[in-house]
DNA sequence: ATAGATCGTCAGTAATGCTGATGGTACATC
DNA sequence: GATGTACCATCAGCATTACTGACGATCTAT
């Protein structure tokens, strides 16, 4: 293919650049996980159980994790077959589906998470520790704006496509 | 839905900031561009026909934004349906098929491009200039690293899926 | 008790991307 | 000049993912 000179006009673009960076990052957290046979959203979802104080229902979980309830049908039922959650009606209100993670869950959160640093490390390598600590701050920042606007994503949005 | 105290743990996640960042922004552009009949996807590549200096075929444009050029070939029917390109097989390569902006596409890319820059600008409006610059280079940084890298996306990689 | 709301589940649907095959075209080599 | 290889656009088929709407079971308020 014969270059036609195309000079990399989308790289000023912040949609693009933040679309390779989340595409970036995800294809490698994913490789990263599967030595864990987890996927990154199922180690979502093994990370909110394990920091809620009550054991949450699936439909806490899906809330935090911006999740649909009826995805969370399917990893819940994945992570339940891998034997790493157990499922569990509530006493106090027998609609509620309780989560909660096994012994073998909680090693693999501990491993896979560190899996998880490793690959954000990685991901960060190519910039210094003030730009690093910056983007953080700048995402987080963003995130907490767009949280207190309640401009969230409805639950799901998310279209995957390339670069635009 | 009972609070049951789940701390917002994924707030610290790189890939959950990036993921929540990236939907968001692609949120807001759908959005913005409806007016002009056009998606994010569309508008880039008409920015790539509009930058590049000969007229790119749909796999230079494709290469470029990091599209599968199977794909290209319904995002090149709909703007030419819209009447915003136009395809000509190339006389130098009967191969290749060349995309050329009609004049009605450059008038949608000029005005489509400011509520581009417009829905950029609120999207950074959380933040102060130094922290808004902040982002975008060390964005562009890891943009650059991993281009060199040669950890570009295959083409296409995005599961979509939220918050990992 | 009865009505309305909530939770988990499932079936069906839509959107998106990739793989592989096809037809047309260029180029290099003989 | 003929032929084989590589390349481009296209299309059909498949896989993945998410959402909508409906359903049964359950809670809660009246």
């Amino acid at each position: 293919m014969k270059d036609v000179c195309l000079p990399d006009v989308l790289a000023g673009r912040l949609g693009y650049l933040l679309k390779h960076a989340y595409a970036g990052i995800a294809g490698a957290m994913e490789e990263a996980l599967a030595p864990f046979s987890v996927i990154p959203r199922e180690l979502a979802v093994m990370t909110v159980i394990d920091a809620a104080r009550e054991q949450p229902s699936q439909l806490e979980i899906a809330a935090q994790i911006g999740m649909d309830r009826t995805t969370m049908v399917g990893v819940i039922d994945s992570l339940e077959k891998k034997g790493y959650v157990e499922r569990r009606r509530s006493d106090r209100d027998r609609r509620r589906n309780v989560v909660t993670l096994t012994p073998e869950g909680l090693t693999c959160l501990r491993e896979a998470d560190q899996a998880r640093e490793r690959v954000e490390r990685d991901f960060l390598a190519p910039l210094d520790a003030a730009s690093a600590r910056a983007l953080t701050e700048a995402l987080q920042a963003i995130y907490r704006a767009r949280k207190a606007a309640g401009s969230m994503l409805p639950a799901g949005r998310l279209h995957c496509g390339r670069p635009d």
